[in-house]
DNA sequence: ACAATATCGATAGTTTTACTTTCACATTTG
DNA sequence: CAAATGTGAAAGTAAAACTATCGATATTGT
């Protein structure tokens, strides 16, 4: 018996939802591996169409446009962890191993190659790390945000700005401290890769030396 | 008498150095008004030429590409800072206070209107917050990387490093939390502006709140 | 001095990307 | 079974990204 964590996603985020038919299965599925492959700006619904053996206005008929399609998949990443976090902490009583959880969380430990509905969440991670700030970095954000496509983001970021107000009640800036979690796991984790000099992770490129750092800046913030 | 700092930059960043003509250094000024009040996205070098009163073909002899003028321009940002930081800590004695001094840089306190030669360093600012990791998001970082392009924000980041280190030697993470602070003070503004939720900078803005919560991180981590 | 040369902005392209319109066929629904 | 709807394919248009060439002017070498 297998249970895939149904994700119910805001429906401005698509013109047509793609997960009620095959080709729009397919389009989440390849778009995630072809911008893994290709970058963002590199990637074309032309190409995408080409490798889903189909043509660009088909792939218009799911997505506005290219930028949707990121803002859906970025969306739908941020559904699934804060789902995953909700779940791994579940368990756990002590508000310390909570957040512990969620940095493990977000440079994606524990986590099986395959997530659900078999997309590739390794895959969309990397997304994730160089292209999710695309998705918000724009001058349409107000309009975007008005139409709710970055609620995921946010929902997520609120819990872990609560796990924070859990564990050290008072603190006044939960909500800064969770974006910039996030975001922190996400860049530097770029540099390390990149531009490892803007890191101390040297050239073992070992991910608990960001563990390490991430639960540093956290604890430390929120101890004093 | 009138100082203007004189930025050299990398010769890999232009085609042909924009500061050394009257259409180069007008391709820069009002390459800044228009990216600010476009966006880098919306922005052409059609519509740019246009504004300028010449033809695409003459700003690509300056630029590769559109991406290379947003490179340049965060570049001279970045080598601009590095030349404040310098100047704003040179008197002071006490290492908090330099490190004080370049939290309030990275918000652009105290800072002028014009930086030198007419550059727009507020709008410039903009472009940086909302712009900047646009150029290293990239699939060509390692290739951009390798034509020493992004060396003023590692220069920036090593001589930020430095100050932690004088502070507190022996903290084991100066680099990370160099960018870390970095990229922290630029999109905590960015939300601050456009996703408050996403923060603790509530209806007011207040840019003192953001001081105080970069403050907060910086020194909690630096201390423990 | 003055011909050779280099530099400049302007003109006029080509190719690619982004997006739209139309259509034929299949499926569902009343 | 006829009308309405949903589907992918074909073939467009418009704009963006980029290139090749040209004539005017400025600079340089002898």
């Amino acid at each position: 018996m297998e249970y895939t964590v149904h994700v119910r996603m805001n429906e401005r985020l698509f013109l047509r939802d793609p997960e009620q038919s095959e080709l729009g299965r397919r389009i989440i599925r390849l778009g995630i591996t072809l911008i893994d492959e290709l970058g963002f700006e590199e990637t074309t619904f032309r190409k995408l169409a080409d490798r889903l053996n189909t043509k660009e206005a088909s792939i218009y008929r799911y997505f506005e446009n290219k930028h949707r399609l990121l803002v859906y998949l970025v969306a739908w990443y941020w559904q699934w962890l804060e789902y995953q976090v909700v779940f791994q902490t579940h368990n756990l009583s002590n508000p310390h191993d909570k957040l512990e959880s969620v940095l493990r969380l977000l440079l994606l430990k524990d986590i099986d190659e395959m997530a659900s509905d078999d997309i590739d969440i390794r895959a969309l991670h990397r997304i994730v790390i160089r292209e999710a700030s695309k998705a918000y970095l724009t001058r349409h954000v107000t309009e975007d945000n008005r139409q709710q496509l970055f609620k995921p983001y946010k929902d997520l970021c609120s819990r872990i700005a609560n796990l924070m107000l859990t564990y050290r009640p008072n603190y006044p800036f939960a909500r800064s401290l969770a974006s910039t979690i996030i975001e922190t796991a996400h860049y530097q984790s770029f540099f390390m890769q990149h531009l490892p000099s803007l890191t101390d992770f040297g050239v073992t490129k070992d991910e608990n030396q960001l563990l390490a750092y991430l639960d540093h800046l956290l604890f430390t913030s929120l101890e004093h």
